[in-house]
DNA sequence: TTGTAGGCGTTATCAC
DNA sequence: GTGATAACGCCTACAA
């Protein structure tokens, strides 16, 4: 453990300033070439190391930016990380991921030691039940930079990239009508949350097209963790209407159900043809295979890392509004055929 | 945005020293308690924050703990931080997570940027294809301790907390000899993983002890990527030997295979049982279910944490050894099961 | 119990 | 092109 070697330790070698040092090593451009090479190489055989806890003091600012998320488990997130973190390292910063296990008070604290840790911006796609958006005031009162992906909260003040979940929640309907389904069912997540109140909307708008009636026995509002699919089942093992589709928005949830509902009985997709929402992988894992909605999880995080590391370069976004909404794509697979072998 | 009130600010308004300002807010044990909570009171009102930045210098460390895992997308992978991150917040250590994405090089820029962004101890799981640790040397040499966790390198300075991986491998290959099979094949991920090689040994043990004779032709080394089950299959189809018997390292890929399997005609478990490893919530999805074993991630992450931050505080490890090793269990399901209707 | 003053390692503003 | 020197905000001997 050789001793910590700084910009005065190698000043005084070279008899120099430290401030020579310093902009030498930063390149400063007001240095000469000379004196710049000789710091440098005596920097690199000394084995000097930047202090990073004094340059941020100094600088006042991390390079490092908080991302909280619901879970990481999901491709979807794990994909929209890595483009979060390509994007954050090439511009040199670093990342400090929390996940908020769904819920807002775990989410509130995180948000809040991200803060005191003084992250230069915050990247959040919002739990399940957040319902407020108190605990991210703080940083837009102090001009950090928040942005919210694919889970968002519409603020003024922050940036949102999405997808448009009201045309996606139309064509995964409009999907199974077009296969012949008349008795629809949508589960829902919470509809605090746009993304669910929005594919519900796209829900309503296809049946509305269709001249198929809407009513609430049509949403079925959840929190679509797969241990609570057994509600659902009994639900639909009693129920009067037969219904013959059903858009789940969530693959993983819709995954859960297909599995009971074949335990219960039910031929998928021969008596209900099924459709899902992420591309998860677990749709090609599943027989039948499972209909869903694809959207670009590593595009998005590219997108967010770059807006928050152009506001933080004081670039100028180009995009009129702050929300950036990316394009989905239907993808039909078995659980929605009309003849299934 | 109010501008930022420090000790000083404080000090000056209540008419006391800065120190007295510090100390009350780190309720130092000399400080009177009408005086704490008059500071107390003050910084509330005034809105104080501390400012990590100077902390963190004053006392050359970040009370952050790194984090680097393979791919954040299994449940594994998510319990098990969410284990490290109770454990962590708990004891006022932030995370920074990040993945190094199954790549030795990715790993080393990660470990490198954790390095440089001060972590006062770093929890890994090693990449798929990391044959070195010099990334490591650093750290140790720095005194900021290096905990692997699952998947490890065994160096003398460095915790780990692992399975009995052999143990677990020789379990579920005498699973799968108890339900008939004699014809074994083992899916192995890269065998410079010990958590691999370690199963492989398991693996030949059970066949061993049940006078079954192992050759190289029993072991399909693979790195695990589903994308890649499809070469797997092809061999299946054309071998002489008809396996009727697979195990399979990891539950993601086991799920690939045996639809890929179907696919190709063979019948899950009545032609090739097959039994995977992780107990990932696919193995309850897919038809048939997966057996598998399962292991404690969350707990794994747990001690992973204590551990470092014990080191931290200087705390004496119980433990004679610096390996800790936790229970794992075989998982029945059906696609090992004698009949499966 | 409280105050003083130096240190943590860099950056940045002036001068020269 | 380079050098002093003052921030940056907090901690902590050492004094009082």
């Amino acid at each position: 453990m050789g001793k910590k070697i700084t910009i005065y330790d190698l000043a005084e070698q070279l008899e120099v300033s430290p401030a020579t040092v310093s902009r030498s090593l930063n390149n400063h451009p007001s240095i000469s070439l000379k004196t710049k090479t000789k710091v440098l190489t005596a920097a690199r055989n000394a084995g000097y190391k930047v202090n990073k806890f004094a340059v941020n003091l100094s600088k006042q600012k991390s390079n490092t930016i908080g991302v909280i998320v619901p879970k990481l488990d999901s491709a979807f997130m794990s994909t929209m990380l890595a483009g979060v973190e390509k994007v954050a390292n090439e511009a040199g910063y670093n990342l400090i991921i929390s996940q908020s296990l769904e819920s807002m008070e775990k989410e509130k604290m995180n948000a809040q030691a991200l803060f005191q840790s003084g992250v230069d911006a915050l990247i959040v796609s919002l739990a399940y039940d957040t319902s407020s958006y108190e605990h991210f005031t703080n940083y837009i009162s102090a001009g950090v930079p928040v942005l919210f992906v694919d889970r968002v909260f519409s603020l003024d003040d922050c940036a949102t990239i999405v997808i448009d979940n009201r045309k996606a929640g139309y064509d995964a309907t409009k999907h199974l009508i077009a296969q012949g389904c008349r008795n629809l069912l949508h589960i829902s997540g919470h509809l605090n949350r746009s993304v669910y109140a929005d594919r519900l909307s796209g829900f309503k708008t296809a049946l509305a097209e269709s001249g198929i009636k809407y009513s609430k026995a049509n949403v079925w509002e959840s929190d679509l963790d797969p241990k609570n699919v057994n509600e659902l089942v009994d639900f639909l093992k009693q129920t009067d209407v037969s219904f013959d589709g059903i858009f789940v928005s969530n693959d993983r949830f819709a995954a859960s159900c297909i599995k009971e509902l074949q335990k219960a009985g039910f031929d998928i997709p021969k008596d209900i043809k099924v459709i899902g929402f992420n591309n998860d992988p677990i749709c090609e894992l599943i027989t039948p295979s499972l209909s869903t909605i694809d959207y670009p999880g590593y595009q998005m995080g590219v997108l967010a890392a770059q807006g928050a590391i152009n506001h933080l370069n004081g670039n100028i976004d180009l995009h009129p509004t702050n929300a950036i909404s990316l394009r989905h794509q239907l993808i039909i697979r078995e659980s929605t055929a009309n003849s299934f072998n």
